[in-house]
DNA sequence: TTTAATAGTTCGGCATTATTGAACTATCGA
DNA sequence: TCGATAGTTCAATAATGCCGAACTATTAAA
């Protein structure tokens, strides 16, 4: 009934702090998670669908990869419309992790 | 029958150009083995139970972990006498993906 | 202002993966 | 040879992950 305010996130996003390493970790041992994110770090904003590896991949997959991607501080999802708008939280995740974000997109299919 | 030869290994260890980024990460993704490669890293050659993160954990489930970071080609396990020495592969990890263990294992328990 | 289309989320069921007790194998020491 | 040690392997249960189907919210068109 109360509609969405534009930048009142529907989401819940951890404070980094929260964030333990291994589900970090978790979040980035996937491929397809890890395609996301090089995305995002290179495109700065983007729906979901346009944060998807692939169009192959269902609409509820997306959203649970987004969903922990999420969970582990490393985006941010705010509602744009009828759009969900990511961003990557790149500061607060190097402040958290140094180093570790450079050294997984550096790997990335290498 | 035949018995093992002391330096034959009895486990498969993977080429490290065959082990995906992914893979990797999910053996890191885990607390526990963490905790065990923190070890490795600092005490060259461990037993597996002296690898343990703790002796609460069954001996079941320590096989398994090990397991998972063998074929994550983190580490490499020849049997001597009656233990299995588990050492670090950490040259040829480093080499397969640079910086990446060294980002991990300075961003544990931060 | 219905109606339809778009952009997602959520739910529930199936499949995959993890954990662990129990049984087993191999080696060493007495 | 007997017992203890250091593991592995197996099988059952528990926990996670994946995805189709149904749902919600927003925008656009009629």
């Amino acid at each position: 009934m109360v509609p969405y305010i534009d930048d009142m996130p529907r989401f819940t996003h951890p404070r980094l702090e929260d964030v333990p390493l291994d589900l970090a970790l978790h979040a980035l041992a996937d491929s397809n998670r890890l395609t996301m994110v090089a995305r995002l770090a290179a495109t700065e904003r983007l729906s979901c669908t346009d944060a998807a590896p692939c169009d192959a991949i269902p609409k509820s997959t997306l959203s649970n990869h987004l969903k922990l991607l999420r969970a582990a501080g490393l985006i941010e999802t705010t509602q744009a419309g009828r759009e969900m708008i990511n961003t990557l939280r790149r500061a607060e995740f190097d402040r958290r992790f140094p180093g570790l974000l450079d050294a997984v997109l550096a790997n990335r299919s290498a």
